[in-house]
DNA sequence: TTCGGCAGTCGAAGCGCTTCGACGGCGGGA
DNA sequence: TCCCGCCGTCGAAGCGCTTCGACTGCCGAA
């Protein structure tokens, strides 16, 4: 192994220096900046990280916890997780990667050790037992979702009240005089707070605004059939439906068909949901922008590895695709 | 931060002491041990990584490196790596999550720099570009997949010569008498060797053992409907379908059905395919055992880091799950 | 009784890097 | 002309851990 002495004695300098000039942290000449960038080369030196996160009490990598629960849709984690390691690599940092099962433990390990500078949680829950801990972790940490109580921490994800707004805009704008929110299922409104309620806030107060008249029904996925016959039933003069529930999305259309309404000619539909159920299905829909999220919480994290102050939360604008089940009406 | 020399000073030992007892790398007296463990609760003692790994040459790393590439099946993917982390634990070790597209620098940095003591290799290609570089990289590595040439590095992967074996036999044992192999596209087996070969192999084999005329097609997904209809002009008499073509599958069971045959009643069908995609469409399948593969990837790392040796190349036995598109035979 | 050997413990020497303080030399202001 | 201060570089002191060799008793074999 080709150590910083090595590269110092070639290129006749001390190893001090070449810290420097790997480091950039003092002023070196040029001529002398040179002379170890070339030692380096030829030598091939590649700094131990175990020596440097010892020394500078800095390990370059960040650890990223995700969730094993069945709710949650894959190619979505996984596309935030690449997004993730993808821009921590522009910081020159490494992902260490976390699995939720590990818990409370694992992220007291990681961070007591000194294995990871700093943490990124995907799919925190509202009250998430992990929340004291993060708080108190002395690491930054930044949370993918909203938990009920987020003083002191940094969040971000999908702005979910703007795509409720979102979706009854774009039904406004083609027409509809009478829409529906189909959304999570009762227990999750329930349990008050969350991305839920935001998107039916978001949605009922652009209804509002547009003079369209907006009902929102929660929906348990084996209970799709009846919530759309009983929605049908108690507003005959529906023609739009944002369905904000990814699992029920499908049987929902399947209802709705077998009511007799004709997708898109009788009922225009939104999906807030993964874009490729969405693409799959031809929905209109708002997507989780996981790209997105996965880099600009890595983004959020070197800030706060920075020392600079990040805003407590991020909500990312919502972008709608318009596809072949919101046609404008005749 | 409590290191361990306050542990040793809080147990009235020396720092060696501390090491070994937590170590277990020498002879410690009980009365000790149990003295040094009881400071290191009560200090809430952690070891510092990376002066663990400066002193001992070994981060107890590994990394994992992910295909990006749009043909591989996300979920798969997800299953392997939760797998692997899940087991890296086991034997106290982390995960560094690597996407492909580091490609060899990738590497030979966290190898060059001690960050991980070993590599996993996901979805390597026949002639992968990183196969000298691993070789030559003084580092212990496992691939996920069968390269063209594997000497000197250790494979593992489903057994697919057993498992075209299985799907023949199943059918063979279900009565069926002439069956069939709709494979990867043609370009695939143009190429040689591989995973696509291997199953064609087996099941070709098992077949003339049992007696059952045999026939093999390539496919390329958007020709799904000639394909289906070709075969079925040239074996009128066909009643089995082995497909081993991930995103001509479903195209084949609609042209099956387009070109008047009913699956089950008409045409059994068996895919070779993830899960989920059979599950979904009911079908009987030999799926990709992706926590097994990824479990014991980490297990013969874990093997040849403790300098056991460890077979070359292992084959996973392929598990046929049996649904509806395989009833018996009247 | 003597002594070899082993169990149990310690001290010290690194592992390879960063960083702090110091120092020599040089330019510019007084 | 003198001195201050800055630029560029160096030496040395750690960072916290592992590990090697050495030391001390003590037991059992001779």
């Amino acid at each position: 192994m080709v150590k910083i002495s090595d590269v110092a004695r070639h290129a006749g300098v001390s190893p001090s220096t070449v810290s420097y000039v790997l480091s950039g942290k003092r002023s070196i000449s040029e001529q002398t900046r040179r002379r170890v960038l070339d030692s380096v080369r030829t030598l091939g030196y590649r700094p131990h990280a175990g020596a440097r996160a010892l020394a500078s009490s800095r390990s370059n990598v960040i650890a990223l916890v995700v969730p094993l629960r069945s709710g949650i849709h894959v190619p979505v984690v996984m596309q935030m997780a690449i997004a993730a390691v993808t821009t921590a690599r522009t910081h020159d940092h490494d992902v260490l990667l976390l699995t939720q099962d590990e818990g409370v433990d694992g992220l007291e390990r990681v961070a007591g050790t000194a294995l990871v500078d700093a943490i990124i949680v995907m799919d925190v829950e509202l009250h998430d037992v992990r929340l004291p801990v993060l708080r108190s972790l002395g690491r930054p940490s930044v949370l993918i979702g909203f938990p009920a109580d987020a003083t002191g921490l940094t969040c971000i994800d999908l702005d979910f009240e703007a795509a409720g707004a979102a979706c009854a805009e774009h039904l406004a704008d083609l027409g509809h005089r009478e829409i529906a929110l189909v959304g999570a299922p009762p227990a999750v409104y329930e349990r008050g707070t969350g991305f839920a309620e935001r998107t039916k806030t978001g949605f009922q107060r652009a209804a509002a605004e547009r003079g369209v008249r907006a009902v929102v029904r929660p929906c348990d996925p084996q209970d799709a059939r009846s919530t759309a016959t009983g929605l049908l039933r108690d507003h005959p003069d529906l023609t739009g439906v944002v369905v904000h529930n990814e699992p029920a999305t499908e049987p929902l259309l399947t209802a709705f068909r077998a009511a007799g309404r004709r997708i898109p000619d009788d009922l225009s539909v939104i999906a807030i949901a993964p874009d490729d159920l969405a693409e799959r299905l031809g929905l209109t829909s708002i997507a989780i922008p996981a790209d997105e999220v996965g880099a600009q919480a890595v983004t959020l994290l070197m800030a706060k590895l920075d020392g600079q102050e990040v805003p407590a939360s991020t909500l990312l604008p919502p972008r709608l695709v318009v596809r072949s089940s919101t046609p404008p009406l005749p």
